[in-house]
RNA sequence: GGCCCCUUGGUCAAGCGGUUAAGACAUCGCCCUUUCACGGCGGAGACAUGGGUUCGAUUCCCGUAGGGGUCACCA
């Protein structure tokens, strides 16, 4: 009996791997080009960590190179119904569709899916029974209690712990010895047999982190499991070695493997991709930071930027200036250019995690939003309205009037930097919507607080000075003449020459007109505001 | 605890042995402005710490402290 005899009754049934090296060619791809991917669990959350990683990926591979989506699935427990037209669903919200990928039907989209773990068990079994072959691997009998057992030793002896060398039990058992227990229905799965030793070192040139040394890996850790499927570590061997993967992109939490994944990658005999890690987004949690978290951070979630309004744009933006934070600079000179033209360089990326700022993304999201005609804030607001906000998409209904409204100071060099969100244009909007409009609130006014001088500056503006038809230097001026018939300065410069002699400015007037009509002190400019409103209604509103 | 990584203003960060130590967000002041926003100008604010190496260290080396990651039949 050998070890032949032993990968033949642990996996019967398995092609050998020769057929899958076959049927997956090479990719024909131009020398620099990356393929890469994006690998998450369709656990039913989708982190903003995994549209930043897609960012980074989708943009290393677009000259001419690959970025797929792979589900990785082999969890069972934590797989969630839907979770993989989530993560579809996500990536297609920000623009950043996979050239590869399976759908949510279980239909490929390339050439070399299956794009989803649980659908390549037989493939997994193929390359375990090779290691099996080759003496690389060997089934593992131990049980839970077992492992327990070992660990509690390791730590009594002060000793790393783990499966690996002395403290293993089944790794130099006898071939003839393991093929009896399997045959007597021993309950076992299968460990790779480590030729590490850690007293060497080995070098490892991360593409983000730069060189890195760390200890030869020795565990024997498992490669497939019990339910027959393949740990994390195995299955990025056999999948990315298949699928042709040149560049893995992945969270920083994964650092500590390469030894291991390297030395996976060096027993098969295959040739290892390029790892870049990427630091998480972090978040202030009292002294110290710690990773965003699904559970504390409603912004780690995705969804989270849809509900709120935060335009795809403004987030992508945001995410790029976190990873190559010369996008910033890039961006004020080529304020109109689209990112895809940024020479984004994942050399430059932080090896440490930077705290997640909402302040600063709110900040980016006016700059994009700024930029936007009138009529794609409609879009967006009403579309987001349609799920978010009834109240809203009414005040929408009527889209020449809302168009007027939302191009206020729009489309011109200086454009408003108001909205940040599409939830934010509600309040900046409601009072030019009569229904949102109570003239009886309570007010507050600025400089002129007495309510008589109040009322006589408004009875006096609109019987002897408004007129609808007026242009706004028409407008203006008559503001200043209303100002200086109460004895108001016509200017400001007039009056801060000579505080003494005035009431106050045609500011202080002015100020009066717009919180009366639309019930606050900051608008965007009054005499756009009367123009849309007209006469009709603001009459009413007096 | 073992192993690994990191440490420049409140935040994100340029910097690669000699700089008045960029820039952005936030903050404050001024200007512009009929309000606000925008824009312009300016202010305050940083190289964690102790040793080396060097003519000279934010930059290189070692230690200390702090932070982060990882040590599963989870990914």
């Amino acid at each position: 009996m050998d070890r032949k005899d032993l990968a033949n009754l642990i996996f019967p049934n398995a092609k050998d791997y020769t057929y899958y090296e076959e049927k997956y060619a090479k990719r024909n791809l131009t020398e620099n080009a990356i393929v890469t991917r994006f690998a998450p669990s369709p656990t039913g959350f989708v982190h903003i960590g995994g549209i930043y990683q897609s960012l980074i990926a989708k943009v290393m591979a677009k000259n001419g190179g690959v970025f797929f989506v792979r589900i990785e699935d082999t969890d069972q427990k934590r797989e969630v119904e839907g979770g993989i037209k989530q993560i579809l669903d996500a990536l297609k919200d920000f623009d950043l569709c996979p050239d590869e990928y399976i759908d949510e039907n279980d239909v490929d989209h390339g050439n070399y899916g299956p794009y989803k773990q649980s659908l390549r068990k037989d493939i997994y079994q193929s390359y375990a029974k090779k290691l099996l072959e080759e003496g690389n691997a060997y089934p593992c009998f131990c049980s839970a209690e077992d492992l327990d057992k070992i660990r509690e030793n390791q730590e009594k002896a002060k000793e790393r712990t783990g499966y690996y060398g002395k403290w293993t039990k089944c790794r130099n058992m006898p071939i003839d010895m393991a093929i009896e227990k399997i045959k007597n229905g021993d309950p076992y799965i299968v460990r790779f047999k480590s030729p590490g030793n850690p007293d060497k070192k080995i070098k490892h040139k991360d593409v983000i982190k730069g060189s890195v040394e760390f200890p030869e890996n020795d565990q024997d850790i498992v490669i497939i499991k019990s339910d027959g499927l393949p740990t994390y570590h195995f299955a990025h061997l056999v999948d990315d070695h298949l699928m042709g993967t040149n560049m893995v992109i992945r969270a920083d939490e994964w650092l500590a493997s390469v030894p291991l994944h390297l030395q996976l990658f060096y027993v098969a005999g295959f040739k290892a991709p390029k790892y870049a890690h990427i630091a998480p987004m972090m978040k202030l949690d009292g002294e110290g930071k710690r990773k965003l978290s699904k559970r504390k951070d409603p912004e780690s979630a995705v969804s989270y930027y849809k509900e709120e309004g935060i335009p795809k744009e403004s987030v992508l933006e945001y995410l790029m200036n976190i990873a190559n934070s010369n996008f910033e600079i890039w961006r004020k000179q080529n304020p109109d250019k689209k990112m895809e033209e940024f020479d984004f360089d994942i050399k430059k990326m932080s090896v440490s995690g930077a705290l997640f700022d909402m302040v600063k993304m709110l900040d980016v999201s006016k700059n994009v939003i700024s930029k936007f005609s009138a009529e794609e804030v409609y879009n967006e607001t009403y579309n987001w309205a349609k799920e978010y906000d009834k109240e809203l998409l009414e005040m929408l209904e009527n889209k020449e009037y809302s168009l007027k409204v939302l191009g206020i100071e729009r489309g011109n060099a200086k454009p408003r930097k108001d909205i940040a969100k599409w939830s934010d244009v509600k309040h900046i909007i409601s009072y030019m919507y009569d229904d949102k409009f109570d003239k009886n609130g309570e007010f507050e006014y600025q400089k002129i607080t007495d309510k008589d001088e109040i009322d006589k500056i408004v009875k006096l503006y609109f019987e002897k000075y408004y007129d609808e038809s007026d242009d706004k230097e028409t407008w203006f001026n008559k503001m200043k003449d209303l100002s200086e018939s109460l004895g108001y300065a016509r200017e400001v410069k007039e009056y801060k020459a000579n505080p003494e002699g005035f009431k106050g400015h045609v500011g202080d007037v002015s100020t009066v007109i717009r919180v009366k009509i639309t019930g606050r002190c900051n608008t965007p400019d009054l005499y756009e505001i009367l123009k849309i409103l007209g006469k009709e209604r603001i009459l009413k509103r007096i």
